[in-house]
DNA sequence: AGTCTCCTTGCAAACGATTACATCGTCAAG
DNA sequence: CTTGACGATGTAATCGTTTGCAAGGAGACT
């Protein structure tokens, strides 16, 4: 008798009503009287009853969750993102589904098949280098981009990165660094550009001279700083300081030259991006420009459940405010 | 004409054949006739039919994903082993929903609702200060430790922490090291008792004297790795080698101790345990225990899933090997 | 030719909820 | 007394698949 779970049959049958009356006492109690209601209630309790989402979720066209579609899963960058999306889609009775984009073979076919295998939904995407034509399917789920985005109108939330890496600049230039290097992130991908066109067009603005041998190319990886930092060793002249595209790469980086006996920030400055859990630890502590992470999250999923509740594939964009943390990697330069 | 989604009786009017060959055609395809596969087959491709999982579901009394549980999502020590879990859980055609126990009030109660709830086919549980009673279900799907484990029979997938920790001691011993601190986790933690068992333990085997006040409280964070740091320089008498019970305390400590002005390796060994990525950045890049997080992750959802297709509530566990990873962060003592 | 197997396929009943529509009292207004 | 409105509940169709059972047809064997 303890054996199966109790449906709402059971309930019914027990508060000898019918099976309508507890559906709605469930999710629209002001229709039914307050006598039923009780004694719904009081089955409902008696027999452990809990609503079969699947059945619900079918009967309902619904999925019962929503997908963020990360390039990298085991990019701890998105593990705060995460759970500020979780915050808000528990309560919105979502699921959290997560995927990423690097599993498999072809990415765009991994984010087609969630468009239209109708897992979910609804999608957020963080990987702006996917294919916007994907999204030509049917009946496909409100789809939400986050710190990346693409070409198209898909509706976003992101900070303005261009600003950031100003921000950046114009703190390096008052501490007196005429000599700014930058290691972008990887080719293609539109958080690298605009940071590196926001770096540029803040060197021209404070007067500095851009040399593109002081442009490193990197991928965001601290492997990748790590190797851009060798490069830097090896150069003839150097920028006395230098901003990254991504603090995982200023940790590669700052690494790599500590260890061949470079001094930071006295012998060379260094401005992060993300700010990252690490970065406050680091000896010296990196001066970044903080990304609020869990706010991304939270306001991501919260764009795509009025999406999703308003049955529109379009939605709002939203811009969000980054913080200029200033630590220990900058210094004035030498000489 | 294209606004609706194709159904299976889409198809199967397409391709003139019944629905239950259709679905036999996609689950079952030996025991349809070549021809008539061939039928199906191109009628699923002319209407761009996919299956609707929910209604699949609830046929099949699956609910077609596993809930990844983890103490807190915004940790990145988890990120990998989801990439992880989501390598082994796709192929199985289950989707991979991520929650963690400390958003909303009791973290038992969120156990209890996961549980019950009954949106997931399986568990895999990273937190193992919940309570065993909650597993007192009716009904409720099979549930795998991983990392942490709990009282009771509940499989698991870990390593032999004890034996991390001697691998430690051991190594720091080798080098000549004789007075040696350990920094824990949180108490209550099982990570915490059986890594500071290991160590106590080998301390004795290697016939070194244990000292209570070189054994500092944390809580598995950078922040308690700084303020342990901070403890340890005031003291009197200081080790001249520390083991901690995660990387992230070792990063807060060497950090808080570099700023004041003490030289790791030469006037401190530093001994971690996980192996996060960033360990290997640092300067001097610490020496440390690996556990291989995504096999972790993969074991774990290999696990499940045969328990879920055995319809079975219990299994086998598993003791993941580790790694010793010797890097800068020790050196013979001093004097 | 009759019967017995296989091999394929179709029929139709689940799976467990939600909800449009119908029904039934009850009560107030005409 | 009749009629209408309204509030509360029940009836039954529906969401899209899967699958046990039965039936049709084609050989094969006696």
């Amino acid at each position: 008798m303890d054996k199966r779970i109790a449906t709402i049959q059971d309930v019914a049958r027990v508060a000898g009503v019918s099976t309508a009356t507890v559906s709605r006492t469930l999710s629209k109690p002001s229709v039914v009287a307050q006598s039923t209601r009780d004694a719904v209630l009081s089955a409902v309790a008696e027999t452990g009853y809990r609503v079969n989402s699947t059945a619900s979720n079918l009967r309902r066209q619904r999925k019962g969750s929503a997908i963020a579609l990360v390039p990298n899963l085991a990019n701890p960058f998105f593990s705060q993102i995460l759970a500020g999306m979780s915050a808000i889609l528990t309560p919105a009775r979502l699921g959290l589904l997560v995927a990423d984009t690097q599993t498999g073979t072809d990415p765009d076919e991994r984010f087609a098949h969630f468009l239209q295998s109708g897992q979910a939904d609804g999608l957020v995407v963080f990987d702006g280098s996917l294919s916007p034509t994907a999204l030509d399917v049917p009946g496909r789920p409100p789809v939400i981009m986050a710190c990346e985005w693409m070409a198209g109108d898909l509706p976003s939330v992101r900070v303005d990165n261009a600003l950031g890496a100003s921000m950046a600049v114009a703190h390096l230039a008052e501490q007196g660094h005429r000599n700014i290097g930058h290691v972008t992130g990887p080719r293609g991908n539109v958080l690298t550009e605009t940071r590196r066109d926001g770096f540029c067009r803040a060197m021209a603005e404070q007067g500095l001279a851009l040399r593109p041998e002081w442009i490193f190319d990197g991928d965001f990886s601290m492997d990748s700083g790590a190797a851009a930092g060798r490069r830097w060793l090896k150069l003839a002249s150097r920028p006395s300081a230098v901003f990254f595209a991504s603090d995982e790469m200023a940790v590669g980086f700052m690494g790599a030259v500590q260890h061949a006996g470079v001094r930071v920030p006295d012998d060379l400055s260094i401005v992060g991006f993300d700010n990252i859990d690490v970065v406050a630890h680091l000896t010296p502590a990196l001066t970044t420009i903080r990304q609020p992470r869990t706010i991304i999250g939270m306001r991501a999923a919260e764009l795509l459940v009025e999406m999703i509740e308003a049955g529109s594939l379009t939605g709002p964009s939203e811009v969000i405010e980054m913080e200029f943390i200033s630590r220990k990697s900058v210094a004035p330069p030498k000489d």
